[in-house]
DNA sequence: TTGAAAGCGCTAACAA
DNA sequence: TTGTTAGCGCTTTCAA
């Protein structure tokens, strides 16, 4: 790591102090008289000297490392939690290590993580073998799933509420007069697509009304044009679909639009989760459930930092209100 | 950090060999015999044991860690090549440490990053100061920039031939027999904005022509929006707009459209630059220049670990080609 | 408030 | 191939 070639001693030496002292200048809180610091901190400048945080963090325990796991990065939902998960750490002294999930080597990544000495984890992807969330939760990591959650695991987690977010959709769709109500699903081994599923079903089931329609699109985007294809092509069509997330949502006004010439509201409505930016953007002005980012990283963090200085590592579930964003993908009730 | 309870003497107490010989079982390419390290193994495995990483690095002189910086994430290229680059560090067992730009306070963040002995740095935001370029070179650590440079810097730089790029884009306007053709800047100090500013303007001047209007966005998404609506507020109107990237581009087409009712490209042309994922959503089916963001990272991290192993840190610049990918944005040459 | 001394968990000579 | 030893650069007792 070409590592820097001055160390406290050496500006201890030039400031003739002992090596405690310039540790000293250089942790909050520790008590060092007004001089000795000056000397020091004129002595580093001179150097430039820089703590080395890895060596800090042996001795302290103190890594200041958070690992964040993601999947992928072309969901902007993603990008966005991890731009602000970045930030708010950043603030607090913490830093992000990524690591992308590597198909079918999952639990290699998480040995990764902890080698590093992380002091918490982020899960916005996938979820935690519970042999590995065992092992975090016996080393004292506190773990957090983002968006996502796993009923038994000791993990916390952070998520919209799905199931109601289901079924405000379903309210929202049957309040426009739609008949013929389909679905498109995401990754159905995925907690998100199980509760906006049930939401939305139940929902419907309220005005004793069954979906007309199921298709998988497994949250990709391919997937999701497929989906739509299957879905859109009998002679009967569905008039409204409720993609389980905006990212699918695009591809599937494409497909409606592009490829079978339908006009979105009037012959079909369609509806999203998540509002990421690109929902507000006019070509698609995308009506979805918004699930607020800025929510859930606080959440998150709060979380996690919590955990941290008081050494507790207990399971949180914070669940976070979902709401209706309407705008022009999806025909307005009357 | 929760300290993992178990440490490689444990290790080698259990399997009755010297802690040394549990360094080597897992220090690729060290000597051991099958039987120690069979040993060791069974032993680790009992107790859960999981190296150091922190420990290897402050002796070993390796940390294993990349920074990568970046001021934003909504421009969808910063996440993919963000995604990228993790992958490829990650299958070289390199490991993304992310710091977001602070406005700012641009050279604390370089401090930090110093800070956690990282073997390079990844710039794709911003520039270096030039300060913290020397310190970086004094240091012996690589530093390379993205999509950017900085001509006088000692930190190397992968860009796509943004000069070149212009060019494209201005020829193409051209031979479709546009008029009136205006071009909307990005961030006015930044190299891309210069390059394709300069490429556009040199390949509109070979025939003879001048541009029609400009107006800066600044790369921001309401930045572009501000910049379409100027540029469109004359009873003369562009009959082509080339903007600095596609971000920006999404933006302007939304004004022109849903503002202003033009049809593109009946109406007027739109051409962007990046190629972004969303250029090719049936709702935008951007004309633009594509820029391999595979290949760019494919370079920089060739440059990257070469001059870590190389313990050589030495300004590479490598150049890539620019593409136009021709979508329906803009008006075909006849 | 200060300095001396003891390590954090590991790697890397060096000898055996 | 193995064990012994000496640190990496720092924080944190402990006495002074």
């Amino acid at each position: 790591m070409a590592k820097n070639p001055v160390t406290s001693g050496d500006v201890a030496r030039l400031a003739k102090v002992s090596q405690s002292a310039v540790s000293r200048t250089f942790t909050p809180g520790a008590s060092v008289s007004d001089r000795t610091r000056e000397k020091v901190l004129n002595a580093a400048q001179e150097l430039g000297y820089r703590p080395n945080a890895l060596a800090r963090a042996m001795i302290s325990g103190r890594s200041g490392l958070i690992a964040m796991l993601v999947a992928y990065l072309d969901n902007q939902f993603y990008p966005i939690v991890l731009e602000r998960l970045s930030r708010a750490l950043q603030d607090k002294n913490y830093h992000v290590l990524l690591f992308m999930t590597e198909p079918g080597r999952r639990d290699d990544v998480v040995q990764k993580i902890l080698e590093f000495q992380v002091e918490g984890i982020v899960m916005a992807s996938a979820t935690l073998s519970s042999g590995l969330a065992r092992e975090c939760a016996r080393t004292g990591i506190p773990v957090v799933m983002l968006n996502r959650y796993v009923p038994s695991s000791p993990a916390s987690s952070v998520t919209s509420d799905n199931i109601e977010g289901g079924r405000l959709v379903a309210r929202y769709l049957l309040d426009g007069g739609h008949e013929r109500i389909a679905y498109i699903a995401g990754a159905e081994d995925s907690s998100t697509n199980r509760d906006r599923e049930a939401g939305f079903y139940k929902g419907l089931a309220e005005a004793g009304v069954t979906a007309w329609g199921r298709a998988v699109g497994g949250y990709t985007f391919e997937g999701a044009a497929n989906a739509a294809r299957e879905l859109f092509s009998d002679t009967t069509r569905p008039d409204a679909v409720f993609v389980a997330n905006d990212h699918m949502a695009f591809s599937v006004m494409d497909v409606l639009r592009g490829e079978l010439g339908l006009r979105i509201p009037e012959d079909v409505s369609v509806i999203g989760y998540d509002d990421v930016p690109e929902a507000s953007w006019k070509a698609y002005d995308l009506t979805t459930v918004s699930q607020s980012s800025e929510t859930m990283i606080e959440n998150a963090v709060a979380i996690l930092l919590e955990q941290i200085e008081k050494r507790v590592v207990k399971r949180r579930a914070a669940v976070l209100p979902a709401e209706l964003m309407v705008r022009s993908s999806a025909r307005l009730p009357a």
